[in-house]
This record gives C-alpha cells, structure tokens and sequence, in this order.
DNA sequence: CTGTTAATTTATCGGTCGATAAATTTAAAT
DNA sequence: ATTTAAATTTATCGACCGATAAATTAACAG
C-alpha cells in the first residue's frame, strides 16, 4: 500500500500513433509492431479482457485476441501482475479529469448547474462495461488504487459539494461533518448504481441519464435543504414542469 | 435463464443438527458425519471462500478448510457449478423476509417509519461480507439468480415505496412511472453503496447505521416532496434536533 | 544483397485446476 | 465378533496456468 498514484499522468493519447512510428498505413498484416504500440495493444485488449472475465483470465486468451503467442507478453511485462497494475493506471487515472474540481468550485455559477455539469461528464467518463467492471473487480481484490480512488472521490467531489452547498445556503464553512458526507455519498453512490445497473445487471433503466441525474440532483438538492433547515433556491421550475419525475409530460 | 427461484424455501436452520443427526455431541475428532450435516459444512465454508476469492477458489483449498480431501466433494455436489448454485440460494433467497413485503404496506404506520424499519432490518440482513461480495461476485458473473434478486428488489420493495409514497401523499394510485422507480433506486442504491464502502472497500463511513438510513430517508422523502409539488409531513423534528445531519450534538 | 538487431515463435517446465476410479476405513447392524 | 454399507482417502487423468530459454524470422542499415 506504500504506492502512490497520480491522476492524468502521461497516458495513452500521448503515444505515437502506429502511423507515426512505422511510417506506413497500419496493415492488418502487419506482422511486427513498435514495442510502445505492442505494450499499448497489451494494455487495451488486456482491458476489455479483465472486463469481461476478471482479473484471471489467462494470458494465452489475452495473447490469442491479439494475435500473436502468449510467450511474448512477458518482452512487455515481467509478469501478469504487472500488466494488471497498468490496466488499473489506464482506467483508473486516465478518464478523470483534473478540471472537475475546478468546475465544482466555480461560486460564479448556480451549485445546481454545477452538479448536472459535473455528473453528466462524470458519468459520461465512467459509465461504460470496462470501466465499471474493472472498478467492481479491482474493488473485491482490494487493489490500493481502489481505495486510494475512493479517497479522492470523497476529498475532491464529495466534500466540495457539500462545502459549495453550504456557502450557496448561507451556513457557515466548515470541514463537512461526517453525517453531512455520507448524504453526499448517497447522492454518489446512488447515482454510480445507476450505471451498474444499466452495464453490469444489464437492468432496464431510466433511459435518459442527464434525467435521472437531474431528478436525483433536485431530490437531493430539495432533500438536504429541508433537513439542514436551510431553503436555498435549487432548482428551475421551468426544468420541472418540462420533465417532471413522473415521466408523464 | 429458465431456472425458477423461491424466497425463503427450505434453509439451512431447518436442517438436522450434528447432535439430532449422530446422537451424541459434536466432537471436533468427529472423523465421519452424515451426508446431511457435511453437505451442509460444505456449502457454508465455500459460501465463505468464494465471498473471499471469488467463484475461482479452488476446490482443494475448500476441502483443507474442511479438513477432508477434495474429491469427498464430488460425493455431494455433481460439479463445483452445482456447489456454487447451492451457495447462491443460501445467499439470495435465506435471508429475504417476506414479512418486509407486509410491513411495507402497512397504512395504519406512517411510510418514514416503514421506511426505516425496513431499511434497519435490510441492512442488518445483507451488510456483511460474505453476502456483499458474493451479490457483487455472482453480478460480475451474470449470474442468473442476481438478475433475478434485482427484480425481486425492484417488484417487491421498490415499487410498493414508490405506491406507498404516492398514497401518503394523496396523489392518484397508479404503476409508478420509470423515473419515480429510479428515485427509489437513488435511495435504494445509495444505502446499499454505504455497505460496499464498509465491507468491501474498507472505507470509513457513518459509524451508526441508522442514523446513516435515517437522514438518507429524510433526504429521499423530502426531497421527492419538493419534486412531486406534495408536502408529506414525512419526518419527525423531533429526531431531528435530537441527531441532526450535521453530527454536531 | 548482406549483416545485425530485436520482435516474435516454438518448446517446455512445474504447478494447479476440476473431475473420476478404485481402494480404504469408519460406524452401525446383526 | 462379524458383516455390511457408505463415508472418506489415495492415486491419477487431461487441461490449463504463468513463466523461462532457446530458436526463428522480420525489418532495417550498410
């Protein structure tokens, strides 16, 4: 657990593109590769592959869905655990992006709309198979990055939203209280099982995001105000009459 | 996916005991036991193993655990998959109580208060480990039983919330629509996360658990009210003062 | 065209997996 | 005490696992 690790390092989008670095039109008889696009394709097929079958799917399936023999894997890694530790690199630091926090704290604009703003491009970032899937597998495993992400998911998201709300409702700031973080979690984790749901249960859901988010946003929003005794001005009537939570308009 | 599932059949506690079985005390040099009582060992201690490692642990490390060999194992279970669908049932259909389904449509008690003893009672029955990690295990694995658990939520709880709610409120009976069961999976998703950070993720969380459920259902039914246009005398400002969301008493 | 480098393959090792068959041993019945 | 049924163990199979070493071959430099 003494690793460290550091969201939107260098990542994948950096790398040369195969065109670059053979100097031709990727062929599909291609038979040798730059060892930086070898290594990347290991990543990224090792990716969906872990996805789908967890974290012991063997390395001659993964070397098979590639291409080539399974020996040649370890030209790239030492060893499986390592692949892995990129896997979780690749998901884990590559889709967040450092200006949420930003975003979250810009006092310029309605917490409201900060919130949609943030859980549309939030969700947009990690709903999907892969990521949630990996995510659920590195979390049963115990990964550090798991926990360390689950750290930086309550610093940077959570007790900002409840900082923001506090200034917009006029309460005096303070470091969140522990009760008032865990509402925040609700709100989190509710949402985050929304795309369970969807992409690992393969469920019915609401089928536009941005209004499940929404009504979430306005249930919250209206919820806390109630229970912190605070009335703060949370949401457009406008939005509410349009798409009510009864779904009947 | 034809399988056929039923809450609460035949369980575990209705099975003979070791005493009632061999006639005398349970000696730990107990060498041989009846076909019963060492079919059942072996489901409770794979239910622990697997809700470990997952559904790959292996069948000798079982049998190590239960002090025999591993082929004994093939004398009760056809193949390791029939074990593991024994485990399943053990999990998803023992600790459901069909008395919640009563409970839950009880009109003569307000909602908040169903609300929270539902929720006490649901998460006392699921939060812990072994049956956490073995719902999220089996979900990765697209297991048919917890599709089926997701529905059974869906029908039994979430759907009599949503009705319940909408009667309380005074506003007309009907199916309730796709959003309003998506704000009980905000609720119901957001409680369950709070058992994934504690016994998945080992993330520290509100100490009381109730208390946690409980500002989750003042947040959840305020919040709907503000939304619905309805006001629900929903909360007790009583419990209010007494445990305020912000943990400052 | 030739030589060199390294990307890739072939062959293989020891270990573990789920599963089967046959031998053994315990416990109860006679 | 002897017999009998079945609970349990021993031995083993074929398949697959991660990993290593050595042989091969593709791509580029001269």
């Amino acid at each position: 657990m003494d690793e460290e690790f550091k969201l939107n390092s260098i990542a994948a989008a950096d790398l040369p593109t195969v065109d670059a670095l053979t100097g031709h039109e990727a062929s599909s008889k291609q038979r040798r590769l730059s060892p930086a696009q070898r290594r990347e394709d290991f990543i990224r097929k090792a990716t969906s592959l872990f996805a789908e079958e967890g974290f012991d799917a063997g390395t001659r399936e993964l070397a098979r869905k590639l291409g080539v023999t399974q020996p040649l894997l370890y030209r790239y890694f030492p060893s499986k655990d390592d692949l892995i530790r990129e896997v979780y690199k690749r998901v884990y630091l590559d889709r967040w992006q450092p200006e949420w926090d930003v975003m979250l704290g810009d006092r310029t604009r309605p917490i409201r709309e900060r919130l949609q703003h943030f859980y549309d491009a939030y969700t947009d970032a990690i709903f999907n198979r892969d990521w949630i899937r990996i995510y659920l597998f590195s979390g049963l495993k115990g990964a550090a990055i798991n926990k360390w992400y689950v750290s930086i998911v309550e610093t940077r998201i959570l007790t900002r939203i409840i900082e923001e709300y506090r200034h917009e409702a006029g309460l005096p700031a303070h470091e969140p209280a522990p009760a008032e973080l865990e509402l925040a979690w609700l709100l989190h984790g509710g949402i985050f099982y929304y795309g369970v749901r969807k992409h690992i249960y393969d469920s019915p859901v609401l089928e536009q995001k941005n209004r499940a988010i929404s009504n979430a946003l306005d249930v919250f929003l209206e919820g806390i105000s109630s229970v912190f005794g605070t009335a703060v001005k949370t949401r457009s009537t406008a939005i509410r009459k349009a798409q009510g939570p009864d779904g009947q308009e």
